[in-house]
DNA sequence: AACAGTATAGAACGAACTTTTCATTCTATT
DNA sequence: AATAGAATGAAAAGTTCGTTCTATACTGTT
């Protein structure tokens, strides 16, 4: 009989307690296995509960191997069988219970709640990922259909979009400009490089889309290449935390998100997902159009 | 053929449903059932997760009844066998699931988005907002509390944070960046200016912290600065969508995202939400720590 | 007390599943 | 170019499991 446990014996037998061990053993031996154990490999990680739930005929269908091949995966890792890896994670799986029993859910359900107060990091991510979820949902209730379609017009109509947003309003431009490359729109992001925000910003012209991005407190930059834009004659859309703000009031189309905020520490989730649907809805409509056209 | 289902043949329908109807159905008829069954009953309220989960066998055992008893309950509410009824548990048990029934949403919500023909600019969003709102709930839930602590210890000790992150990345380096500036901390952002990302990280050195964020298609330069950083002796945290990836294999520490996605387009919703907790994580702890020694 | 109808236990069966085996393909080395 | 060794695919072998069937025990009625 073949000894299937070589040098990694030690750390298998480690594996076999618990799901987190046998996660850490799968990435550190990653490279060193063959491919199709890789793809069992990179199928484990992503889809534990299928581990654990369904047969190995259909986790080998899913995984694009044959059946034997899990359980060689099994054995690679110091299992004596598929099944036997199977229970770890079947055993996962009732360990994060959800339902044991209704007394015991609503039991858990109290003691969570009640130890709030203190703010560890799992309780701040909790906090924030409420706060954004508040905020998104926001964002969805409040923008009307019509303007997120003046929105998509404008950028179908513009000749070149030019992003701006400085400080904490970067990274939705920075994301505006990497979205939108991957459309056949011609875009520039003005991320005042070198001191050139005056120069880069006298590149626009009419026909022109400037999207600006710009929080409260607004940077007197922001509301200068906005204007600049507004007096050469191209377009301005912008995406602010009111109808009131510098950067609003010239503006052709104003996008208002109230992002979630924490300490001074503002999320971009809204202001991104508004992104998002700006580009994608660009990126549709073009689609519609050339199948329109490859039809007629 | 006797027919199993007698005037509880509509309620048993519904009971097919979800495991909530289910334990309301058994309740009502509870008392009109034999004794055999009403052990079966009791079982199944008390130990839901057990019949999802475990074999006949071992259900029957457990209930001290036989495994066909088990059939015949199953039967008797309306099910065309013991595993039909089990497949029911199973689902619930993956609903309630702790970690890829989110990962389960934000698939089918790709999957979804995929294959959708044309859609209104709202209907767009909505189903961004929706996608975004699992993903962020699949971040919560999946991030364990021991990472997040120790994410922000790796930010506490170090010397300077570099972070870096390219193409669809940035924006999560450039929020990163944006955000620790506010606090005491020194703060790099390798961008990769005028090709000098070689130049830019052959800064680093023993006591700094590189933050990594790369997402599949890995960009091959960011995870040369990881392979540069952890060969000069600085400490690597990688953000990412695997542990697999090229940046998760050299790192300290690694953060699992999955964030939604449209159509190519990735949302970075999750990704900034958590970066946003590791910093104020870090800002907290700063000021409790400032709080302390003025009180001392 | 006998009987009809129902419930239960246990064995038996067939289907599905895991595991093993073996032939073939691939890869690296000489 | 040849060959040894590993990796893989396909299928057989062996096991487990769910279901059904039947004999028996129970319950309530006449």
């Amino acid at each position: 009989m073949t000894e299937p446990r070589g040098r990694h014996a030690e750390s298998a037998m480690i594996a076999r307690k618990n799901v987190e061990a046998l996660r850490a053993q799968i990435v550190q031996r990653y490279e060193s296995l063959s491919p199709r154990l890789k793809q069992v490999a990179a199928y484990a990680l992503e889809h534990p509960n299928d581990i654990g739930l369904e047969t190995l005929a259909v986790i080998a269908e899913r995984c694009k191997v044959q059946p034997s091949t899990i359980v060689r995966f099994a054995k690679t890792f110091g299992y004596d069988g598929a099944s036997d890896m199977q229970k770890l994670f079947r055993d996962e799986l009732l360990s994060h219970a959800p339902s044991p029993s209704y007394a015991e859910r609503i039991r858990q359900f109290n003691e969570r709640a009640g130890d709030a107060g203190s703010h560890s990091a799992s309780e701040l991510m909790h906090e924030f990922v409420q706060g954004n979820i508040a905020a998104l949902q926001h964002l969805d209730q409040t923008t009307q259909q019509p303007e997120l379609e003046r929105g998509v017009k404008l950028i179908a109509e513009a000749q070149a979009v030019y992003l701006v947003g400085l400080r904490r309003s970067f990274p939705v431009a920075a994301y505006l400009a990497y979205a939108l490359r991957h459309t056949d729109k011609r875009t520039y992001l003005v991320d005042g490089l070198a001191g050139m925000i005056v120069e880069q910003s006298s590149m626009m012209g009419p026909g022109d889309l400037l999207i600006a991005t710009s929080f409260r407190p607004y940077a007197q930059q922001t509301a200068d290449i906005v204007e600049e834009a507004a007096e050469r004659g191209a377009k301005v859309m912008a995406i602010s935390d009111s109808r009131l703000s510098p950067i609003a009031r010239r503006a052709e189309l104003c996008f208002e998100v109230k992002d979630a905020e924490f300490r001074k520490f503002r999320s971009l989730t809204a202001s991104l997902c508004l992104a998002q649907t700006l580009v994608i809805g660009y990126a549709q409509q073009l689609t519609e159009r050339e199948n329109g056209k490859s039809r007629a």
